[in-house]
DNA sequence: CACCACCCCTGGACGC
DNA sequence: TGCGTCCAGGGGTGGT
């Protein structure tokens, strides 16, 4: 899915798409997509002036008047600003239609063939907050290291699993925590507790680093991602690790491992990263 | 409470 | 070409 970088350009991309643009109509196509109420009113019909939200790997559509609308891209999802063709793409589960000040029109789509995401509706951005990101933890573009060492030094869980946690941290997945523990030298399997200070900081420091670039490279898109103007993303030809099992460490050479760690698929280099 | 196994769903890759 | 199997970026739930 879509990991904090490519939430991330969604955002941004949105943020552009949808200036001087009002939500004339919408038509949801698979109500089982959107939690709550599907009234016009609550999919932000009649909003404008949007603003763009993100809290890890969700983000809300603030309508003008507070409305808001939540998104859960899940592994496959996607929401797209874009002009209106003669047949829908496949999976398009809620469309809204779009007229914008100077007079041009669009559509914006919701899209997700594995229906692992979604939308919510809320009538404004405290109540939101209160339902869904207060049980987050802090963003992963901003944590401080002490935040994360409060939430890891109890804890017996392998840090991979730790980092997926989205309680722990919010914004980061299975690609960007495999890249994050290669960049700070650390063992996927090692148990949060053990970690030294000096490595907890190591490892905010190359995550942070590790998200911030894949967001100035658009993200990485394996299979399906694009922005909301249809933009793939470029990160994923920097990977490191996630996704070169058997293949040798672009550092040392020596053959990267796999193995599951924390329910995903994990590769780790062994000689770069001692257990 | 902390942790883990399982499940939701579609589609692409690969082997026969 | 067609079919079966395996795998995938997430996370909620319910069990131990």
């Amino acid at each position: 899915m879509p990991e904090l970088p490519e939430v991330q350009r969604t955002c941004l991309s949105l943020t552009t798409a949808l200036v001087g643009a009002r939500i004339i109509s919408v038509r949801v196509h698979r109500p089982e997509v959107v939690a709550g109420s599907t009234r016009k009113r609550d999919l932000l019909v009649g909003a404008e002036g949007i603003s763009l939200h993100r809290h890890g790997k969700q983000f809300a559509l603030e309508a003008g008047d507070g409305r808001v609308l939540l998104a859960h891209l899940g592994m496959t999802g996607g929401l797209c600003v874009e002009a209106r063709s003669a047949d829908l793409p496949a999976h398009s589960h809620v469309v809204w239609n779009l007229r914008f000040e100077d007079g041009r029109s669009a559509i914006m789509r919701f899209t997700d063939p594995r229906r692992f995401g979604g939308l919510w509706t809320f009538p404004d951005l405290r109540t939101l907050r209160l339902a869904r990101w207060d049980d987050l933890g802090p963003d992963a573009l901003t944590i401080r290291p002490e935040a994360l060492s409060r939430s890891l030094r109890a804890s017996r869980r392998a840090i991979k699993a730790c980092l997926l946690d989205q309680r722990t941290l919010a914004g980061v997945g299975n690609i960007y925590a495999d890249e994050c523990l290669f960049l700070a030298g650390v063992h996927p399997s090692t148990e949060a507790r053990d970690l030294s200070d000096a490595e907890i900081r190591e490892i905010t420091k190359r995550l942070k680093q590790v998200l911030r670039k894949a967001i100035q490279s658009g993200g990485s898109t394996l299979r399906d991602y694009r922005d909301a103007s249809g933009q793939a993303g470029e990160y994923q030809r920097q990977h490191k690790v996630y996704g070169r099992g058997g293949e040798p460490c672009v550092a040392c050479e020596t053959t990267l491992e796999t193995a599951q760690i924390g329910q995903r698929t994990t590769v780790w280099c062994p000689r770069c990263q001692d257990a």
